[in-house]
DNA sequence: GAGAATTCTTGACAAGTGTCCAGTAGGATG
DNA sequence: CATCCTACTGGACACTTGTCAAGAATTCTC
């Protein structure tokens, strides 16, 4: 009999991690449709091409398939404005093209960061989830922060506010323009786009 | 037979629609404390003095019991800062007042906030919650543009920001503080008092 | 190709879900 | 006292939930 532990110890880069992958990529799409308070297992195997029961097998509960879940959808944002950040050469085109990027990503992948602050909420009713929310948190921070300090220096200036409160500011006013586009509103894009700007430079005056 | 909607019908401000607000109130605490995702409809009448069956006596159904939660929510939030505005004297008194509340409220409300921001985020997956979030959201940024506007006419000058960005850059402050207090981060009180003018002096320079 | 290990399916489990309804207690009205 | 209506109980319903284990199917090893 080979226990759950022994087989997540032996998994590196080989079958059983990639299919681990494969199933939690499932229940990304589902979560990300559903919500989290009403999706089950079973809704996330029928996604897959497998049964219900191969979720136990690849993972030792609903909660830590969850965690992996939300490890994966790190990866996707870790880098995405980096490219930008590295060849703007200026702060105009820094700014144009950050705002321009934003409205992209709210466009094109709504339905997932719904369910990162579906998620991240969860995280304040459920403790086990707390870790690994705030360690994409910090990664979502460290993202927004970069930009900010380029944009700063490109300028030839300080930012007035410091790390956390750019990353909350620059949250909240995505998080609103998610809800409205939400519901339809596709004013919302502009919105975003014009507001990443003035936040930009209501911080690097 | 006297069916739910005739019920419904009659309810002045009589026994029976002092009831549902005492069922209402049950369900927020219980929902609260456990969330949306987590709460049963017997979770909320056994914190109650009544059975579950009772719930569906007062209420159509689970959707007609959350809706009537956030309406009597609202009631709660929509006058708190009134006072500060209408009584301050100042621009410094103001600023300091307001700072004071939030950090106030974040400390003793703070499982109602999460709460508040659990059901938001529930709206993004569930139509039919989209009408009444929306209702207190509007609500609750005419509050936050009241502080502001009046702020800025104490110091004789023009908020540099519209409405909606002020409302969705201090909800994100609060939001990431409430966070970091739910995980026992005390200096989260001390964070939003402070960033609270940070923003108030960055919208009103 | 036989045997062993891994991978996956299927059905079952106890518990929990929202909903509904027959029935009861109790007070008001006739 | 009898009748009616309101308020409430508690059990039953059909269904879903996470979890698990027995066994089948597949893949790997020799």
């Amino acid at each position: 009999m080979v226990t759950y532990s022994e087989r997540v110890a032996n998994a590196g880069v080989d079958k059983f991690s990639r299919r681990r992958e494969e199933l939690a990529t499932s229940a990304l799409e589902t979560l990300a449709e559903r919500g989290y308070a009403n999706t089950g297992l079973r809704d996330i195997a029928q996604r897959s091409e497998f049964s219900h029961g191969v979720l136990h097998y690849y993972f030792q509960d609903k909660n830590d398939l969850i965690q992996h879940c939300v490890r994966q959808y790190k990866s996707e944002c870790a880098t995405q404005y980096d490219d930008i950040v590295a060849t703007s050469q200026t702060a105009d085109e820094l700014d144009e093209r950050f705002c321009a990027a934003m409205a992209d990503t709210l466009r094109d992948e709504a339905s997932m960061h719904r369910l990162w602050y579906d998620l991240r909420n969860q995280s304040m009713f459920q403790a086990e989830l707390t870790p690994v929310i705030q360690e994409i948190d910090g990664l979502l921070e460290r993202m927004i922060w970069t930009i900010v300090t380029r944009y700063a220096e490109l300028r030839g200036r300080d930012p007035v506010v410091d790390s956390p409160l750019a990353y909350a500011m620059y949250d909240g006013m995505f998080e609103q323009a998610l809800g409205a586009f939400l519901t339809g509103d596709l004013s919302a894009l502009d919105a975003v786009a014009a507001n990443c700007g003035r936040i930009l430079r209501l911080i690097v005056p």
